[in-house]
DNA sequence: TCTACTTTATGATATATGTCATATATTTAC
DNA sequence: GTAAATATATGACATATATCATAAAGTAGA
């Protein structure tokens, strides 16, 4: 038996380390369930049950805080593990997750994944390295954030959505000002008037959701200095 | 041979999965060494040749972004890994690490962590689970920071001494008001008007770097909801 | 289609936070 | 022990950011 994954990263990054034998039971565990645009497929809190791998789509992991606000802690795509990031660490989640786009998720049994770890070494060596780069970048876009004015912080936002998901000048925002404001740390209105700024001095141009970068030097300038 | 590190944690953590023969292996390539106060023991941009484990002492993680700022990223003590956050994730550290007090650090070859990676599946197991629950500390931490006004910065950082450092109400704070800055993203002068304002409000008393604690509910409640 | 709801947008204003200046206390280097 | 450097502290002021009000535009549902 055969994952029919073609075109699936945790095929290159995972199965590298899986012998025919091992494969077979991880196809036979492995669910495949596509997760419509604003469906929230994992919640903070629940037991954590499966290992779950985003293998087409977009995702935002979030939280509530302790003073209750609702946060945004990262966006995923394909090429990050799902729900690896405390996998083994907790025995709940502690953060939700919830489709921007359309997803097709892969879920495992997490007593294979557990299982593989144990048995095959050059698996765990993976996921470990896998897991660390990962939650690394994670941290570092927090870090970043941080320490930046609300200029730096929309200008992140964007150049984020630019260089890592879309990869064009003009790509509509999947995110609305709101959940800026939430993975920022800023109110609502800053966050929509940074953008007029940004509109008004020539570095963006806006069309609702939609974003045309016009000059990207000043805002990774902007992003680097502020 | 036998590893004599009775009060160290990583035995605990480490050692219940290994067995004789590798703890041979294990304590022979070990090197303990004392850390001064003030000395930077890892270097953002070295490269990495070891695995270091503190044993005892308190350390700060710090970086320089990318607009040339000194941040600080997390404060650690014997129960953190020091050197695990990306150990496996890149080939140089993408930070550095000094000691906030003398410190004792466990130096292993890197090598033989790897080597017990691919041929110990419980030592794998044991070190992705303490390194998912370290880096979640850290990233929780670094999320509070995002949404949190100065006056809850401020009181993370005195409650975080307090309650996970120190256990008691007076204790003389580790750090200089110039570092609370810099892991908070503050000016210095704010750190130092937010603790004189928590001063005036009775809520600590302050002489120097000697905090006590008055009113914790008080400082509890700034925490949570500003 | 109409209505209710959410999102985007902007102004007016208040509050939070940073910057600059200055002073004292503390630490470090010689 | 003294000078220089650094850390703490506070005031005055400027700037950044939040809050409240309001409005227009878009979106979802009956």
């Amino acid at each position: 038996m055969e994952c029919s994954c073609e075109n699936c990263h945790i095929q290159e990054i995972f199965f590298k380390s899986i012998n025919n034998d091992e494969l077979d039971g991880f196809c036979t565990a492995r669910i495949e369930k596509i997760i419509p645009a604003g469906t929230t497929f994992i919640k903070q809190g629940d037991k954590i049950r499966s290992f779950k791998y985003l293998k087409e789509g977009l995702i935002k992991l979030h939280r509530v805080d302790d003073a209750g606000n609702n946060q945004i802690i990262s966006f995923g795509t394909p090429m990050d593990f799902v729900s690896i990031h405390n996998i083994f660490a907790e025995d709940t989640y502690s953060y939700s997750v919830t489709a921007l786009e359309t997803s097709t998720v892969c879920i495992f049994s997490i007593d294979i994944i557990k299982e593989l770890i144990k048995t095959n070494g050059k698996f765990a060596e993976i996921l470990i390295s896998t897991k660390s780069r990962a939650s690394n970048r994670i941290l570092s876009n927090s870090l970043d954030l941080i320490s930046k004015s609300m200029y730096g912080k929309v200008a992140s936002v964007i150049l984020f959505f630019h260089e890592k998901i879309y990869f064009t000048m003009g790509f509509d925002l999947p995110i609305s000002r709101k959940e800026i404001a939430e993975y920022t740390g800023l109110s609502i209105e800053t966050v929509i008037r940074v953008i007029s700024e940004f509109r008004r001095d020539g570095l963006i141009k806006v069309y609702g959701k939609r974003i045309e970068i016009i000059d990207k030097d000043g805002l990774v300038s902007i992003y680097k200095h502020s």
